[in-house]
DNA sequence: ATGAAAGCGCTAACAA
DNA sequence: TTGTTAGCGCTTTCAT
């Protein structure tokens, strides 16, 4: 518990040098048996820890691995750091976590004192749009984007065209012809994405385009209900709703119940708590955010032993849980 | 960005000692402003930016803060955990996320990581029931308790008591007389807390107790499903129920609606996303996590300063969101 | 296969 | 007020 002991103190014990615990405790193969377990008794014996903060001061880098998302209280984020953080016990490292509030001067912030903490690696979700500044950035830590990719970089997310149409497809194939699309912030890449997805269903499925029904809802911000207001008072208002991002998406549903408007369908990008148990229930594209947090640390580990490996843009599959029935078995709805 | 200067390139360019540059970093007040003047400069020109590492290395403690708690994709805990990030970087500190899953030696391992890591200070939801191991600990780190007080630490906790009679009350008030009580873990003080307080409310309205209205139901895994339907196939089964865990709460509700029974009436410890926007709609005991984080935070600046401080608990007040006419304005229920 | 010595970047003592 | 020296705990030459 002390901590006091240092690398000396176990040579003492063990009548080694210095550099053979050194050579123990990294695992090096070329140490005599007999030395070795007289090594690892004074370890125990002593109940010796090593200093990270030496270890990381001599060799350059350390324990740590940064995460830096746009807000940890996010339940997609705080899902996918979870992912992250239960590999990182198996690996022995430990997890720093930074919110960037969308905000890229913040995330730079972050970024940087990760960089001087020597973090070991960093998975990050993107903010900013300062592309130059990551790839500089990656020269001197391992990097691995989340949820929204940058080109040059290693990055886990998934496909949100694709997933977009799926979700949307479920809202034309139930009759509805005016859908609307809640939660676009054209600053994002995925934004941009799911309003794609969001295209191809609507001409897949032979309606038209209508520019009201998908207003810009800056992501920060609580402009989602404004929106939904608006939505709902249009000559022709939508009878269906695509709620394009999860973090909002909650918001959304309370605002439209408490609206009385429970005859409005809608699917969401982004599972939730509740989504089944509202009325009609949502359904949702799942993204499974801690799967993802463990692929994105999978895919860190590779590049801790292969910095220069060429980037992999890893897209997650999703699978879109359909809730259409489940509105019959409750009292109400 | 290289990160290579040291602070001896910083003292060769401003020709002063490497104490000095010390100095002005530290802010240190007895610095000839001229010779101030011209560190600051060389600091900026080089962009040095120091290296934790060596720093602690040689002082003993870092700028990392730990915070350990149950999980972090607990939405009660990832608030918390986002309240003291915000402090956290408003003092420089980096923070340092480790989760127990209320595992006992989980919990100490966390704990030793962060010790070993030099951490600062370390704010902890204590899931063990080893109050020595803690006393111990807390001689050489400074720790703050939050959601769980240990008596000899400093903690920042509600009054569960209290507030779950509150709660219970409104539930009575409404005139409900077979409450049952969903979330009971005798294993947390919390939870014993909890009871006490449903219990009072019960009293209080003249209602008699019934063992069977509270089951118990370990805290972890998901024993709650099959304590709710046992609770609902009673011969007198509850017609309103307090659900005493909020990490649970959002599975009672959705196991509730899934069964059928939104007849049954809710009262929740602990709010959560679209507790209003199910029917009916839930009142909530409102923790506010974010702000537990925030002050648990702050007394652990003061333990910085002042670590053989006399410990405090902190009380928070809770509110309570009373849901109870929110329901009528839907079209549901 | 093992050890001695140097040094990573910083700050605590002490000296000037 | 400022500088010099030493050393925090570890790993990396380089010698043995």
């Amino acid at each position: 518990m002390k901590g006091q002991v240092a690398i000396k103190d176990v040579a003492a014990a063990a009548r080694v040098s210095t550099k053979t615990v050194s050579r123990v405790l990294n695992g090096v193969s070329t140490v005599d048996p007999t030395l070795r377990r007289r090594v690892e008794k004074a370890i125990v014996a002593l109940d010796y820890v090593p200093s990270p903060a030496a270890r990381s001061l001599r060799t350059g880098t350390g324990s740590l691995v940064g995460v830096v998302v746009d807000a940890i209280d996010d339940p997609f984020f705080s899902e996918l750091v979870s992912g992250v953080e239960d590999m990182a016990i198996e690996f022995g490292l430990d997890v720093v976590v930074a919110s960037t509030r969308c905000d890229a001067r913040r995330e730079r912030q972050q970024l940087l004192r990760l960089l001087s903490q020597r973090a070991k690696g960093v998975i990050l979700a993107p903010a900013g749009e300062d592309d130059s500044f990551l790839q500089e950035y990656r020269s001197s830590t391992p990097v691995v984007t989340v949820d929204r990719a940058v080109t040059g970089l290693d990055s886990v997310t998934v496909d949100d065209r694709t997933s977009s149409q799926e979700a949307v497809r479920h809202l034309a194939a139930a009759g509805h012809r005016r859908i609307g699309l809640l939660g676009y912030d054209p600053l994002f890449v995925t934004s941009r994405r799911r309003r794609e997805g969001y295209l191809d269903a609507l001409q897949e499925a032979g309606l038209r385009t209508d520019e009201l029904l998908v207003p810009e809802v800056p992501f920060a911000g609580n402009g989602v209900q404004l929106a939904l207001t608006a939505l709902l008072s249009l000559s022709e208002p939508p009878t269906a709703l695509f709620l394009a991002n999860a973090r909002q998406a909650p918001a959304v549903v309370a605002a439209v119940h408490a609206l009385g408007r429970g005859d409005i369908a809608m699917v969401s990008f982004g599972d939730f708590s509740l989504a089944d148990a509202v009325r009609p229930a949502i359904s949702c594209v799942n993204q499974e955010p801690r799967l993802m947090g463990a692929l994105a640390f999978q895919r860190l580990v590779q590049l801790f032993t292969d910095p220069r490996s060429v980037p992999e843009e890893h897209l997650m599959t999703t699978n879109f849980v359909n809730r259409t029935g489940v509105e019959h078995s409750g009292v109400n709805g």
